[in-house]
DNA sequence: ATTGAAATGTAGGAAAC
DNA sequence: GTTTCCTACATTTCAAT
């Protein structure tokens, strides 16, 4: 399967989708001027080819208790491939845990904590996290508010 | 509009919509032994009620060149409501700036700045970022390597 | 690759329980 | 609040360009 380029139309009815998934080829074509079919052939090849990864909902966090975002550095006692390994898989394991990212700096990765309150994130740092091996130090940073907060690539 | 608890019909559907919002009622229907009809009118509920804030496709970043995710940590020179809320409405108009929160800690803000690579990022730090009012300090990290990332909250 | 039109399936609304 | 029924609309396929 050839990676074609994307051209404007495709780059078009990306930035619509990334904002507002639920919009019907109808009303993607009309904006776009386009055939409902030639939107629709579109959107199959987009999925089809991985630019789209999936669709989902994106739910108000406060209203399902998930009051409680936490930001956490991690750094790690050494680099070796083994405990790079064994740390990735083990903390993609908690449901609490969103993102998980190796990163650049004075730390070895960033982790996006969800919980419904401190309790919970103690409960969450002490049993879970803090007992993974080859932790040397976890610097965590606590939401305080929510200024901006987007799913859409600019595009 | 009495805000009712959610009970463990609506957590499933939530659930199921948060990992992929393209399965219709039906399918929904039959993966937790409703009917149609019963579903339909509570994702209706939920939507009503802002639990569901909106449906949006997830791209594939590296596909369209947004291959350099950043997490950049902000300390502002005060903390007056006014150059809080300066910082805030100016910084949420860069499409760079996917989020932006205020935080606990050390710093005053962590944003995520989705560029193609160093030298967009460079360009953004210097010409946009760089030039609001009243930062003392910026430290930036860069995402090596992304271990997980999902938008679905555990619930 | 795009289109209009046909066929299929789903969403959305109404009425009864 | 749930179910069945019904209509309108959306998706999907296809032949033609």
């Amino acid at each position: 399967m050839a990676q074609a380029e994307l051209d404007v139309f495709d780059l078009n009815i990306l930035r619509i989708l990334q904002k507002d998934a639920s919009l019907t080829n109808k009303e993607i074509a009309s904006q776009l001027n386009k055939s409902v079919a030639t939107v629709h052939e579109r959107v199959r090849r987009l999925k089809e080819q991985g630019y789209i990864k999936r669709v989902v909902a994106i739910l108000d966090r406060k209203k399902i208790n998930k009051s409680l975002i936490a930001f956490s550095q991690v750094l790690l006692h050494d680099h070796t491939a083994e405990t790079l390994a064994t740390f990735e898989r083990e903390v993609s394991k908690f449901p609490e845990v969103m993102e998980c990212f190796q990163m650049t700096g004075t730390f070895d990765f960033i982790l996006r904590i969800a919980t419904s309150d401190m309790d919970a994130y103690h409960d969450f740092y002490r049993n879970k996290l803090a007992k993974l091996p080859n932790i040397t130090t976890v610097q965590s940073f606590f939401v305080l508010s929510e200024t901006k907060s987007i799913t859409a690539y600019p595009i």
